[in-house]
This record gives structure tokens, sequence and C-alpha cells, in this order.
DNA sequence: CGTGACGTTGACGAACTTCAACTCCTGTGG
DNA sequence: CCACAGGAGTTGAAGTTCGTCAACGTCACG
């Protein structure tokens, strides 16, 4: 394991952190322990014991699960600055799906008895952490009630319209998607097949609504996408 | 509104509060407020500014979201000692679905501004309710999953076997729901139709698998349930 | 004894998955 | 620099699951 140079400004993007002054950020950053994660690394294993508390520092990572017959659903992309696999460690239970980069990335993790001392002496962490996980609470509340009554192509906008909040990027085509993605991880966020959001993304390119290309989604009019995801209007 | 006379056993049961002592149990029942719910009663509305947090203490609530083409899932079941709204009211948002009493009820509830003063003077109680909060997002996560790859019967079987550990009463015919329950809820728990639940019900039934009558469930099998919900075995 | 809410059952067909065969990139090693 | 291997994507056809429509039972309660 290599060490990596990094000044305490790395961790400012981080939701959990930016309430720190740099003195304080600095001593988080010295407990932790930083790593490369070469694209399709696997972080941690549904299953293992959840020891560790880690947080994107650059790239993207995915949170996927598995289940019993193999098949797979992606849970969530972390972007830099957000913490993943706290909430397992924190309740020293195992964890509950799959992480892997996707791609080449930069992280900081920390024992969870260490992420226990910083949560006592930083009450704010705790607070922010608490916050997060009560967003994403009610995020997989909207989920559980789009995916037990929703049409797949409803679905997929749905998925797509969660990228772009998350990982949308202006550019002059349009919002583009910040970081490679496939039709798989595509079809397993929104519950369905690489088949059908294949042709559902070529239907969507025809009608100028999305501009599609391998592993790479430029949304060009966000609106119909909302409103597919809201009425089922197609 | 009419007042209750309870004394401070009647929060014995309740997740949040068995880690207080008599004394302190008391004092946090002083500063609630208890009230009966007729059956059919809204607790809160889904939209509705999130300013009090709620513990059932007799009876049965279902917290139902609503979706904008107006199809409903039903999130959870609460039964006796369990909180809810509390999440919401902690953050400081909307209420995320509608909560509705199942049965004649009993509960307790605090204004928000309240429920934060406990926690401050009783950080067990805040330290019970984030584990409530963390336990929930990953049943929510393998309902995800569940929903988005398997088949409706296996999806049914899910769903019946949350209920017979949340509200299962061990009888001499077997392992009985322990409150009404129709098709309809079940269908929306499960992300189907009621059509499809009681066909489903009538093929367990006959098979001995179940015993289901009018707004009645007893499990019979709970093996062969058990093996349909994590294998996909019919 | 009538009026709703709850439940059942059959027939039908749309929506998707599954299967299969092909194409097109992209990176790698000879 | 080219060949080729494997990942990613496309597209047609076949097959199934399940939702939808419709009509009818039945239980509970006033």
């Amino acid at each position: 394991m290599m060490t990596v140079e990094l000044d305490p400004s790395v961790l400012t993007g981080a939701d959990l952190f930016d309430v720190l002054d740099a003195q304080d950020r600095a001593e988080v950053l010295r407990v932790g322990v930083v790593r490369r994660l070469p694209q399709g690394k696997r972080i941690f294993a549904q299953g293992d014991p959840g020891i560790t508390c880690h947080s994107l520092l650059e790239g993207r990572v995915k949170i996927v699960q598995t289940r019993p017959d193999g098949a797979q659903s992606v849970i969530r992309f972390i972007g830099p600055g957000e913490m993943y696999g706290t909430v397992a460690a924190l309740m020293d239970m195992p964890f509950p799906a799959d992480s892997v980069a996707v791609l080449d990335s930069l992280e900081i993790y920390w024992p969870v008895k260490v992420m226990r001392e910083l949560m006592t002496r930083f009450p704010q962490v705790a607070i922010r952490s608490a916050a997060s996980a009560g967003h994403r609470l009610f995020e997989l509340q909207n989920r559980v009630g789009e995916l037990s009554g929703e049409r797949v192509e409803q679905r997929i906008a749905h998925a797509l319209v969660r990228l772009v909040r998350q990982a949308g990027r202006r550019t002059d085509e349009g919002i583009e998607i910040d970081f490679p993605i496939t039709r798989q991880e595509l079809a397993e966020m929104a519950g369905s097949t690489l088949h059908t959001v294949s042709r559902t993304l070529a239907s969507w390119d025809d009608r100028g609504i999305t501009a599609s290309s391998r592993r790479h989604i430029v949304v060009r009019k966000l609106h119909v996408l909302l409103d597919m995801a809201d009425h089922g209007a197609s």
C-alpha cells in the first residue's frame, strides 16, 4: 500500500468535513488512510464485517447489491466528497453490498473505532452523517415507490434524472453524465435489462431527448425526462 | 382531543425508551401528547411539514407513499413501541409519506422541538433512533434489490415473511399475522395488484403453505415461504 | 336486507424479458 | 502497425409473466 501526499484541502468538498476548520480537517486526515483505487477494484464486499468508514476523494464508486440468484442492483453511485460504508460500520454490521471503483479513484478511510472517536470529538461530523443517512432513507423510500408501480421507461427516466442530479455537468450539448456508465449499470439501477435500456435510449436519441454513445450519455431535453419521470407521459 | 390516563409502563416496550429508568420515562411521557387513533385516521400526510415525532403505544399504523399517478405503496407497518415520522421531523423536512391507523390505536407524540431536547438530555434516545434509522436503511436497500429483479410470487413471499417477522403470532394453526391486512395492502407492499395477490394466496392455500381468509393470513409452512423468498423456488 | 368493502376467477393482450445473432469499438500484444 | 479478443451495444423474434378488464361472489354491518 502506498502513502500519498495530500494537503488538508482535499477534504474541502466532503459533506462530512467542510464544517470543520483547516486544523481539525488536518487532524481528521492524519488519522485516516488514503489509497488509490484502480478501476474495477472492489473496496469492500457484501457480507464482510463493516469495520471501516470510507470517503471518496476523487473518481467514482458504485454500491452494488448481489442477490442469491446472482442478479445485481446498483444501490447508488458515490462521487467525490461522499461517505460510504459508514452506516454499516457504525452499526457494527456486515456491509450490505459491494463497493467497486468504476474509475481510477482515490479514497480515504478510517477504522470504525477511529471514526467513533472523531464523531465524539467533532459532533458536527456525527450530525452530518446522520443527516446524510436520513436523505438516503428518503431516497430509497422513493425508489421503492417507483420500482413497485412504474413502467420500465419511467423507471429508466428516474434513474437517469438521478444521475443528472448527482453527476451532471453542463456542456453546450446538454447535460452530460460525467463518468462512463454502461447500459448494464443503468439497467441495474432501474430494475431492467441492458436490452430494454438499449432500446429505450435508442428511442430517446431518435427523439433528441438524449445523445448516448458507448459508456456516455448526454441529456438534451431534461424537461421531457422529468415529465416522463413523474407523469409517465411518453 | 381527550387526555388519557397512563402510567409510565406503557413506554416499556418502546425501543426508544426502554433504555431509560422509570423516572426518566415518566418525564418523557409527561412532555408528550397521548391520543387515540380511530381506525382509518390519517395521522400525518405526505407533504405536511414534519414537526412531530410519533411513537405507537397500541394498535397498528401503516406508512403509505402516494405517487403522482395515484398509485400507492406501503413503505412499512408500525407496531407498538415503534417510532415513526421522526426522521423527517428531526431533519426538518416534509413527511415523505402518509401514516394511517389500520386499527383503533393509541399513540404518543412530541413536537420536534421537545424531541430534540429529550435527545440532548438522554443521548441514548438519540443513539437508538439513529440505529433504528440505520436498520430501516438496510431494509429498504434490500427491498430495492428485490423489487428490481424478482418475480411477483417471490416478492409477495418476501412481503409476507416480513409481516411474519414483524407481526407474527404463534398459534397451533401456524404463524398468524396479528392484524387485519387486505390483499390490496399486501399488493402495495410487494409492488403488485390485488388480483395477482389473490391468485397467489389461493395457490398457496391449496398447497397448505398458508391459510388465508378475509383480512387474515396464517402461515403454515414458513420454510417454504423462506425458500421462495431467496431461491425463487416454487 | 341492502349497501359497500373485500375477494375470486377467467380471458386477453401488452409490456418486458429472454434468446440469439451480429456489429462496433478499444486496447493489447505480436 | 495490424490482428484479434473481449467488452459494449444493437436489433429482431419468440415467449411469458402479470397487469388489465370484466363479471361475479361473499362477508360484515347498520
